[in-house]
DNA sequence: GTCTATAGTTGGATAGAC
DNA sequence: GTCTATCCAACTATAGAC
């Protein structure tokens, strides 16, 4: 008699996260994931069809975390560059990189549209999340007319998925820091006399 | 009689800087490199310690060619932002990202001093080449003031090199291109009304 | 549902002939 | 200086016992 297999799945699953933020997909083995999650090589291809069936499933539960938490920070009330400024500065890990923009630098991925949908989708998600919340600055006065949300959106996203190259590139934390101090600044300059005033 | 090992050396290196830029330092396998470039085992060996130390040499050629086009595109005359704007539509190889930045992705990389040396050196080197450029835009009087130049060249290096993540994770350079009009918009908010006259 | 055993391929490097 | 042959470990997957 054996257990559910549910635990099993579940260490996969988190193991493989784990080796894909840490190594990426082309650096991360099966057979690293077994060891690290304590199970047989049968498990693993009895729960999943392979490597990418796996990885698939991983990816797919670190967009949805990532959209959770997200979607939780920005639900707060608050000035729109603000909720803005708040969400640059919340990056902890920054040497570890993002979990889902590093995954864009493995030609195995993109080219995989069952592992490349994920990734995609989740920038999309951000991407009308940050248009929605400076489309809001905008009605509310905050925000000068002329800025265009959907490029601007587009700005802040990658000045982030940039600054963690920076950082690992000089393996400081600093490097990013001083991307996001950059584009809070420039993004200052769109405020408009009400919403400097707030 | 053998040749003198020049093209045997040349081609090495240039078929290991094209896989590392398709594929990433842990995706790049000696074999694959010595069939691209059509020579023996032997050869490699000869010339170089291993994968580590040809990999050096193909960085740093990368990093120097870099230098040598940026330096000449920032050579030429013109405003400050009107240089920097035609450095960021430059980019056309969108979704094959960028040989540089897509290094840093990579734990091989950064944990090895001798590969992340000349990736961060080159960062450097155009944080303050761009440092520079906004600078004279001020003391120009094109630019205000108020703008801090190494935040906001950390901030342009950063742009670009999330831009190609954007672009890579939606298969389309358009979501590039997207990122820097946003960026673009922004910085030309720090235009004097006499660098907007010119 | 899980395990071990096994297999074929590739990764990275060395040996030694020419 | 270059080549082929060879080595051991790891990669990814399958087989089949329990």
């Amino acid at each position: 008699m054996y257990s559910t297999g549910v635990d099993t799945v579940e260490r996969l699953i988190e193991s493989t996260r784990e080796l894909l933020w840490e190594r990426g997909y082309t650096g991360t083995s099966p057979r690293a994931i077994l060891e690290r999650a304590g199970v047989g090589q049968g498990s693993m291809y009895h729960h999943f069809d392979g490597k990418a069936d796996l990885a698939q499933a991983a990816i797919e539960r670190t967009t949805q975390e990532l959209r959770t938490e997200v979607g939780k920070l920005f639900a707060g009330p608050g000035p729109a560059l603000d909720r803005i400024t708040t969400y640059l500065r919340r990056e902890r890990d920054v040497l570890k990189g993002c979990p889902i923009g590093r995954l864009t630098q493995d030609p195995d991925v993109v080219t995989n549209p069952d592992l490349r949908r994920p990734v995609d989708e989740t920038f999309a998600w951000l991407k009308a999340l940050l248009t929605a919340v400076l489309t809001d600055g905008q009605n509310n006065g905050e925000l000068d007319a002329s800025l265009d949300p959907a490029a601007t959106a587009s700005t802040i996203i990658a000045v982030m998925q940039g600054g963690y190259v920076l950082a690992r590139a000089g393996n400081d934390p600093a490097y990013f820091d001083q991307a996001m101090v950059g584009v809070v600044a420039l993004l200052d300059r769109a405020r408009t006399d009400a919403g400097r005033a707030s």
